[in-house]
DNA sequence: ATGTCGTGGACGCCACGA
């Protein structure tokens, strides 16, 4: 099974070259985050001429995650028990089933700044994500089936887990994404059972980001912040995993690039 | 690094978020 997640900022805006992408790489399942559309809006009819089902929730301008699957796709849930808002919850967080692997496609909140508000908020997210999380990966979840379960957390995490996952460590000084605060949420994430999925890093860089200002991409000044956080069954069955830069490329790019997983799982039960 | 995007209101620019 191929796997992938791409925060695609407006899922409107990156119609063409999304669906050249899907066309190309042919993911079994596609985790989006930032489609900045209602469901209403979402362009269904048009990945469904590829082969794919999609599991939406969005709700605006703001946010919104998806789901595309051509390999199945069950008990789909929008956000999750025990969700934060700011102040209401908002569209940041989709599961389903396909082929046997539970699937959440997240959007962690950003958290602007060392003193804003939304950092707190990023970090309550991140604790209330965990623990939605935890009865999952016990297989505790209502009609899990027997043994290690198959899941799989993709997304935006706006979190770069270690000083090598950004371009200069010390250009982040005062900022978010890289405080002990934020890594250490994402490390209790990990410690209910989860691996972080490493990709190969192309020309020496792993980032999935980088700002359309100051020709940050052109510089190699990214971030490592979109990851497949996998449980052990799932980890066990990677065979390969790669950001594609070249998605970053050219005319009308999303700031962010895809991270592709590719799986070689036993079908029978997980 | 603060140089660009995307959205949408009430526009032919601005505010906001990233």
């Amino acid at each position: 099974m191929r796997l992938a997640t791409w925060n695609v900022n407006s899922v409107q805006a990156r119609l063409p070259r999304l669906l050249g992408w899907l066309d190309e790489v042919r993911p079994d399942v596609l985790c989006l985050q930032e489609t900045k559309v209602a469901d209403s809006g979402f362009p269904s009819a048009e990945v469904g001429e590829l082969g794919y089902q999609a599991a939406l929730y969005g709700t605006g301008r703001w946010n919104g995650v998806a789901i595309l699957s051509r390999a199945g796709l069950d008990d789909v849930h929008r956000g999750f028990d025990g969700e934060p808002g700011f102040p209401d919850p908002e569209a940041r967080a989709i599961s389903a089933t396909c082929a046997g692997c539970r699937v959440w496609s997240v959007y962690v909140p950003n958290g602007r700044a060392l003193d804003s508000p939304h950092l707190d908020y990023k970090l309550a997210w991140l604790a209330a994500l965990r623990e939605a999380l935890r009865p999952e990966l016990a297989g505790r979840a209502p009609g899990a089936a027997a043994g290690q379960p198959r899941l799989v957390v993709c997304g935006d995490f706006n979190i770069a887990l270690t000083d090598a996952d950004v371009w200069d460590p010390a250009a982040f000084g005062g900022s978010t994404h890289v405080t002990p605060a934020e890594r250490a949420e994402l490390a209790e994430l990990l410690a209910l059972g989860l691996t972080d999925v490493p990709p190969r890093a192309l020309k020496g860089q792993p980032f999935t980001y980088w700002d359309y200002r100051a020709g940050m991409f052109h510089k190699g000044m990214g971030m490592r912040i979109d990851l497949v956080l996998a449980s052990a069954p799932v980890t066990a069955a990677v065979k390969d995993a790669y950001i594609d830069r070249e998605a970053r490329k050219g005319k009308g790019p999303s700031d962010h690039a895809p991270v592709v997983v590719d799986l070689e799982m036993d079908p029978a039960a997980g």
